[in-house]
DNA sequence: CCAAAAGTGTTGAAGTTACACCCATGC
DNA sequence: GCATGGGTGTAACTTCAACACTTTTGG
């Protein structure tokens, strides 16, 4: 965060912007999302002390950019996937008492009104370990279908970009920025299933998902495993791009 | 407008957030959007005097309020659907030079850095008439297809206000709030062709959009029309909502 | 030999597209 | 009687949903 600094360092935080970041990422059985443990007392319950990694957006950054660096103080990755969820702003979204107390600790003005910009992304969560950052004891990956509360308005955000996901898997190819680059049709499927939040058929997935041309097969197979070993695929990035460009209809069952 | 600033009167414009509003309307011909002209010098071209309603959000309101007290204040119209189309903020989004020689006009700080949250809404044009507002010398309708150019990142705010419109009308009905109570199948047809940008087969339209059950014939005719006169249908208020919610795999062509 | 996931086709139903003519009215 | 938009059905094609058994491996 060092560099940051100081490459802002004519510039202010805004106390009135901040931008929240859904990350989610996959561990071939279910959908997770990264979490800062804001380490507040032992009084509180556990889901309140969870945030979404967030901060204050520089006032010569573009909300993309923020985001982009906010993710980047946290897995030190780059160039993720950013997708916009919304504007949340309701002036008593940070007003609960247990959020107060601990902008009280972060922050130069804690009650100022803070609308925020929050993206999904979506990462190969193999790519880091979690690790803590300037704005977080720690951070860990938590499974979606367990996260039940949140700070601040965090939950809502959480559906929010959920909705949206399932919104874009209906209509854009998706797992390019979630799975390795080598993968099978089972994990794929299983992605699949994870996002939309519901079984699919097999044979209709597999069927489906090749027609649309977006597969490379590798010729090359799982060893190992006490099954039938799988071909392992990978994207065809060429007609993956395209794809997320034109997009189709109504991929799912 | 009085009643809002005495509401609000131990309250600060907040500087930094503002939100706009893109209001679409049908004229049973083509879509229309509401603009104000900023009447500035005659110098300006014609396209640049154009901007989006909107205004810096007070600090004790919501979003959605702070767009729908924009709207009421242009229109006199209230309850009006509104839709999230998103933030927009890049840090020299209100740099130009002719934008902010307005905002000096307007604004106590117009050199502040502000992020806008726009929202896209849907009226029945004949419901007002426009008229002048505290923050525009004029308002009308414009074709949204003769919208080339508009202030600050409007015209990019635009595209984007479409294309949510575009995605939202293959999953969701659409007319409610933008025809009259009664209207005829071929005004309703002319409706999704405007915003789908596309001519669609009558006959496949009709038997789509009468199988969605939302539609109910009023056993009236038009009278005066120099041609068979047309049914009048109304929307089925109860299956309309209930559709609304859950939605419907891509209508369209 | 058992457990576990991989892989594979068919059928009936539903939905989509394309297309052309007659009808009721005002002028 | 002519111009205008209203109103209607069908056939070929494509897509979708449901469904069960064999294969390959590790242990």
């Amino acid at each position: 965060m060092d560099n940051i600094k100081v490459k802002n360092s004519n510039l202010e935080l805004n106390p009135n912007l901040s931008t929240d970041c859904v990350i989610f990422g996959f561990d071939f059985e279910k959908l997770n999302i990264l979490l800062i443990d804001r380490g507040i007392g032992a009084e509180s319950n556990d889901s309140n002390r969870l945030a979404l990694p967030g901060n204050l957006i520089y006032d010569n950054e573009n909300l993309e950019m923020a985001a982009s660096r906010v993710l980047n103080e946290l897995t030190e990755l780059k160039d993720i996937y950013l997708e916009q969820v919304g504007a949340f702003g309701d002036p008593d979204r940070i007003s609960k008492e247990s959020d107060q107390e601990w902008l009280k600790s972060i922050r130069a003005k804690p009650e100022a009104r803070v609308i925020t910009v929050a993206y999904y992304s979506l990462v190969k969560m193999d790519d880091y370990a979690p690790h803590a950052s300037s704005f977080a004891k720690s951070a860990d990956w938590y499974a979606v279908n367990d996260i039940k509360l949140l700070a601040f308005d965090h939950y809502e955000i959480l559906q929010a970009a959920l909705r949206k996901l399932k919104e874009k898997i209906r209509i854009q190819p998706l797992g390019f920025n979630l799975l390795p680059e080598k993968f099978t049709l089972g994990q794929l499927h299983k992605l699949y299933e994870a996002i939309l939040d519901k079984s699919l058929d097999k044979r209709n997935f597999r069927r489906k998902i090749l027609k649309l041309d977006i597969l490379t097969n590798l010729d090359e197979k799982q060893v190992g495993v006490p099954h039938k070993p799988s071909q392992f695929f990978m994207f065809n990035e060429v007609n993956y791009k395209k794809l997320s460009e034109t997009g189709f209809d109504n991929f799912g069952f």
